[in-house]
DNA sequence: GGGTTAATGTAGCGATCGACACAGAAAGGA
DNA sequence: TCCTTTCTGTGTCGATCGCTACATTAACCC
């Protein structure tokens, strides 16, 4: 198999880690030296199967989405109507971001507004899955306005982006430190008023 | 009046050009560097006027709520009624986080998210200042209660909680680059569904 | 003008940032 | 066994971080 010399860590295992470092703290605020401390691995071998921070982070935002990320879009997409799948997205968001153990709010969410500019790459993968995510919202909706279902609006574009919005509001107040009860009220108000715009 | 040499820079434009720096670039991001830059100073000068990073910043947030960041909630608290004052809070904040020439999104919302929490002061202010905000829309929507105003919710607390999240929503977006018409076109929706549960 | 007080410009402090040079260590292939 | 290949640990690079010592300059008071 390999050449060389054998990998002494698990890499998968250490990119887990560092999925879960940078959703903690953000992109800026987490330092290689962080990363080689949890990692338990000196900062060459980092770079040797990573590359640079910015890949790191793209590598381990590909497993956020990948996993517990990705498990609410898609609840959106399997769900059998639109209304059963925003509000999948929606509760499935609040565990997400309110789980035990684990870090709280949105990875994605907070590198948005931690990254600096400069670290171009990442800025682009943001922008990227940003669009994707409001995309699998948007066409979500379309096959349900296809299917002749009761939808809040007919605008499906302003659908899409307010329904973004709400989990965008859920995943600060998550990093504020909101308690999950507190964002499930939030999630049924934003249910009912599906249901009070939807029949008319 | 002052004894020694006068200050050669305008303290309060500085601290103007403070804030829009720091509302450009969120906390962590923005280095004294590029604030000496910026305000034309050297670093003496800049410590000998505001103390610190940390305490600068509280002073430029200070200006921002009671300056534009504070507008959309004194609307909130003057309009005659819970709704239009909602209505003032979210297009007044969607205005102010789309202004052509100014800064994107929201100072306190980027802070929140790109502040390290060794940085104990200013998470410690931007924590107060949520629960200001919070307490604003609590109060506002308890009065109308009183006053019998129709309300989306008998749970005064839980909608406290959801227009916050609307309007943190909206933050984020707005630094995603949304447009102000796809912004108003959320707050359009959230409006709509004000009036559908309000009218039981 | 001298003396006092405070703000300025230069220059640099120790610490940390992301990233890497280098040599030693551990595997496979001959 | 020796060579090649790859990974690992030590040490450190130049740049930047927030911050400040120091001498100088510019105002006031007398």
């Amino acid at each position: 198999m390999g050449r060389g010399r054998p990998r002494q860590f698990d890499r998968d295992e250490a990119l887990d880690r560092a999925m879960r470092l940078f959703w903690t703290r953000g992109y800026q605020d987490t330092s290689i030296a962080d990363l080689t401390d949890v990692l338990g691995i000196g900062s060459p071998s980092l770079y040797a199967a990573f590359g640079s921070k910015a890949s790191l982070f793209r590598a381990a935002a590909d497993r956020y989405e990948a996993g517990e990320g990705g498990r609410p879009f898609a609840a959106l997409a399997a769900a059998p109507t639109a209304r059963d799948g925003v509000e999948a997205l929606l509760r499935g968001n609040v565990a997400l971001f309110t789980k035990r153990g684990g870090p709280r709010g949105c990875l994605l969410t907070r590198a948005t507004l931690s990254c600096p500019p400069s670290d171009t790459t990442v800025v682009a993968y943001l922008q990227r899955s940003r669009r994707d995510r409001l995309a699998a919202l948007r066409t979500r909706l379309q096959t349900a306005a296809a299917a002749g279902e009761p939808l809040p609006s007919d605008d499906v574009d302003a659908l899409a982006q307010y329904y973004d919005a709400q989990v965008q509001g859920l995943a600060v107040r998550a990093l504020e430190g909101a308690t999950r009860p507190a964002l499930l009220r939030t999630v049924d108000l934003t249910m009912a008023a599906w249901d009070a715009l939807s029949t008319r």
